[in-house]
DNA sequence: AAGTTACG
DNA sequence: TTGA
């Protein structure tokens, strides 16, 4: 048996790069409300895989949250206030995740986050998500906050040019990676979800990602 | 191209 | 696994 720590250690942090984060765990304690939220959430706005701009499509579902949700298909990627699948308002972003994203954000240096969009991408195994950078947000002043829940996966962090060398990260249930500043347009993916099976989310790995879509950062304070 | 494919 |  171990003594409780006292003081509380810090939920370990790693650093990424100048300005990104890893808050280990940070949202392993309340994942049953996590996960709560994306099902309520999804019943509304259902999973569905988009089409990228060449007519393919992607391995990961997706649906949003928030006033802003991402969507790509022929004509290319962008925030939208209606479901395309739909034809309804993205459902209204819980106050449990902002005040989650926007706590995980101020943990790593960025007070006053206040996310207009959350894109949940779902992921079964054989699924992953190339290279990219997000840069379909009005204010790049505002960081990402990404959350995994469920099976872990190999998250591949690269730098401001494509041509630049990726690091290979493992990502736990209940990690979350928040980056901005000088690293708020790296390069980032996902590599192909392994076989495995969660306890909580069966063989999926979910992932939220919390945007300032279309607001400025820092949020103006009343 | 948030895509796939080819190749060392 | 990496670059094109």
């Amino acid at each position: 048996m171990t003594l409780a720590l006292f003081p509380p250690e810090p939920l370990p942090a790693e650093i990424l790069d100048d300005g990104a984060l890893l808050l280990r765990g940070f949202a392993t304690a309340q994942a049953g409300q996590w996960i709560a939220e994306v099902q309520a959430l999804q019943a509304a706005s259902p999973f569905r895989i988009m089409q990228v701009p060449g007519g393919k499509s992607m391995s990961v579902a997706v649906t949003s949250c928030g006033d802003w949700g991402w969507i790509s298909d022929a004509g290319g990627y962008r925030y939208s206030a209606v479901d395309p699948l739909t034809r309804q308002p993205w459902p209204a972003m819980p106050a449990f995740l902002a005040g989650q994203a926007r706590a995980a954000a101020h943990a790593a240096g960025y007070a006053g986050f206040a996310p207009d969009a959350c894109l949940v991408n779902r992921y079964r195994p054989g699924a992953r998500m190339g290279l990219h950078r997000d840069q379909d947000e009005a204010d790049f002043a505002a960081p990402i906050v990404s959350v995994s829940l469920g099976l872990g996966c190999t998250f591949l962090w690269g730098g401001l040019r494509r041509q630049d060398p990726v690091r290979r990260l493992a990502l736990a249930h209940g990690d979350v990676v928040v980056w901005g500043g000088p690293t708020r347009l790296a390069y980032h993916g996902v590599g192909p979800l392994r076989d495995g099976l969660h306890p909580l989310l069966g063989s999926e790995r979910w992932n939220l990602t919390f945007r300032m879509a279309k607001a400025r950062y820092p949020a103006e304070q009343p």
